[in-house]
DNA sequence: TATAATGATACCATAGAAGTATCATTTGTC
DNA sequence: GACAAATGATACTTCTATGGTATCATTATA
């Protein structure tokens, strides 16, 4: 089971590159280079930061991007939810019909509770945290 | 993102019914009609359960399937296994190719440390405790 | 105005999950 | 012993999300 996937496990790495990176903006073809993503998938993957506010761009000869938040602003679990929609270990897998187990719904507030814990931890991991370890 | 998928989430129905009807074994067709699981995919779950050791069967007339071992001594993390393999939050999405930005390891432990505690939690739902909530 | 960059968007490939189908084997009952 | 009711084994199909590709339009700088 992955709780990040690989365009998210992108999205961090290239975004720790750009905070590291001081001087003006990054290039898609620099980040490429550096982090070796494949670049359709990485361009798609900066756009998508782009719009949903956490990189800001710049077009044209010596443009690229540079963050558009402090880097204890950003937050892994936001990048979650860009890529992987909102997160959820308790999705009913029952929606349509009725869930036909009232039993095992016990099941679902543990669930619930273990999803608490897990959000209240991926709230707690900001760019920030993970630059100061290296 | 699901913690459990469908076919383990059939497999916990159909051993908490198989749990609750007392005397004698189970059939396929009953659980069918009682849980609403598709047939043939209710009946490889249930040789799955089977091999693994989870469940007894019996063919023939009358036949059917019964626990193998005590509700308290069957965990979820046991389907979870069967089901959807080794649980592990924490797999590294570049094996092949060496992890290039060794910062974001620092983020390796700390999911490590959630995938412990979700381990732990899950540990500890036995389909015994389950079935005392109803 | 040429070039180096991003914006938008549509498409393709693969793998895992979910579900189906079929025939063989065993066992109880008449 | 024959038949019916059950499971055993196994191979196939379908659907969906993830991962990845391709292309053309637009913008900004030298």
């Amino acid at each position: 089971m992955k709780l990040i996937t690989r365009e998210t496990d992108y999205a961090l790495r290239a975004i720790c590159f750009i905070a590291r990176h001081k001087e003006g903006a990054v290039s898609a073809a620099e980040l490429v280079e550096r982090l070796k993503i494949p670049r359709p998938f990485l361009r798609k993957l900066l756009q998508t930061l782009g719009k949903r506010g956490m990189l800001c761009s710049h077009k044209g000869q010596g443009g690229g991007f540079s963050l558009a938040k402090a880097t204890d602003k950003i937050f892994l679990i936001d990048l979650i939810r860009i890529f992987q929609g909102r997160f959820s270990l308790n999705e009913c897998l029952f929606k349509k019909r009725a869930c036909p187990n009232i039993k095992t719904c016990g099941l679902r507030k543990k669930i619930k509770n273990i999803e608490n814990y897990v959000i209240r931890e991926l709230n707690s991991i900001s760019i920030g945290s993970l630059l100061k370890k290296g």
